[in-house]
DNA sequence: CTAGGCCAAATAATCGATTTTTACTAGAAA
DNA sequence: TTTCTAGTAAAAATCGATTATTTGGCCTAG
């Protein structure tokens, strides 16, 4: 959806999806919780369709639910989900690191190294939406040359919907340091060619970040 | 999207959504062009805000563009995006199958006889449609029982994309033939639960559709 | 006292009109 | 002839009002 927003300006359909999309990320709606039209047109401010049609996008693109005449819900979180949501990242994302290790090139190197820069960067009165942002694009620049159009965009899928389980778990300082330690350890086996070992890597990252998130879930 | 049909009456949003699908499934449209909104509805007969709504979820869903201010497109097709689906259709598939058949239950092998028996029952003088849903119904029921509703999701997306390349092909009925019997071979293989072979087969299935599709491509 | 049905309020969905933006064309200047 | 610009037509996006559906409370019949 982020090539909607560079060609051409923002339309307010537009605008309203993103800011919803990140507050849906963000765990300020509780998962279940019914979305009415009236009460979010107040909140964001907004006219009847632009509204609409960004509910509809959110609700085909899987972080809503729409039902016929009964509007939109929030998506309820569920062990089962988040395991088969996990199970899936590990896959996809364990084969496009694999595959962007084989195709990346110089640039790759770059970008990826200025990604973890930036994030290992971000201390803890760094606020949180901005970190998560550079987390987002760290993973991203990961498997970025991986040569598969499709499946760089089930993997944003996958991790929008991680991340709904993701942040209502507790961050803990000890945790963020062990991630951090692994996000580095990440770009050196990458720099290195070594795909076997970084795709392990990132399996382990993906489950590790899983079981935290899963303790706080239900 | 089927979930939201069964569950409560059908919205007029809900319905042109799926006719269109259809349509754009059956290359009613010219890949690249123009849908425009007046012409829309007066194709379908409806209103403008179901329209619009409809068409959002067909851009979320990966079977429009669309460039703000600028309305709705519909895609192009090229070789190197059938390359991409296809390759993620035998991994995601083979993958889904292999599960499937580890799963899969006594109620799971009937469902998959009586798909096989309709689809190979459908002759040259079935409509095209009927048979393609047909068709669609054997591949659902061959990995429904996978248990990942995330592979599931996205199984069913790369289909629909390459529908789209694949009934641009011409149906040669020596093709046809060679198609059902690998049909037959599936389910074979999957009820003797070989799930190796099985899942060769399904890639290898994969591929040869790819490969006509690919000859009528650009 | 409960079950079922009816009515009113709340909410979602749709419509038609209006505003905004883009696409096209013709005419003027280089 | 080409290129730039103004004006116009076409199309997309948005708005406010209207219609249809659901929800929940209340009343009645059993």
């Amino acid at each position: 959806m982020n090539e909607v927003l560079k060609q051409g300006s923002a339309t307010t359909a537009s605008r309203i999806y993103e800011m919803l999309r990140q507050d849906l990320l963000d765990g300020r709606y509780a998962a279940g919780e019914r979305l009415t039209i009236a009460l979010l047109r107040e909140t964001y401010q907004v006219g009847l369709s632009p509204l609409r049609e960004a509910l509809n996008r959110l609700a085909a693109y899987g972080l809503l639910r729409q039902e016929n005449q009964r509007g939109f819900r929030v998506l309820e979180l569920s062990r089962d989900e988040l395991a088969d949501i996990t199970e899936m990242r590990r896959q996809l994302e364990g084969k496009a690191l694999e595959l962007a290790v084989k195709h990346g090139d110089e640039e790759w190197e770059s970008q990826l190294l200025a990604a973890n820069h930036r994030l290992s960067k971000a201390c803890s009165h760094t606020p949180v939406v901005e970190w998560e942002q550079l987390h987002s694009r760290f993973h991203n620049a990961l498997v970025a040359p991986c040569g598969s159009v499709w499946l760089l965009r089930f993997i944003s899928q996958l991790h929008d919907q991680f991340d709904r389980y993701r942040r209502v778990a507790p961050r803990a300082q000890e945790l963020r340091h062990q991630l951090d330690a692994q996000h580095q350890e990440l770009v050196d086996l990458a720099l290195a060619r070594n795909a076997r070992r970084a795709r392990e890597l990132l399996e382990e990252h993906i489950t590790l970040s899983s079981e935290v998130a899963q303790k706080s879930c239900r």
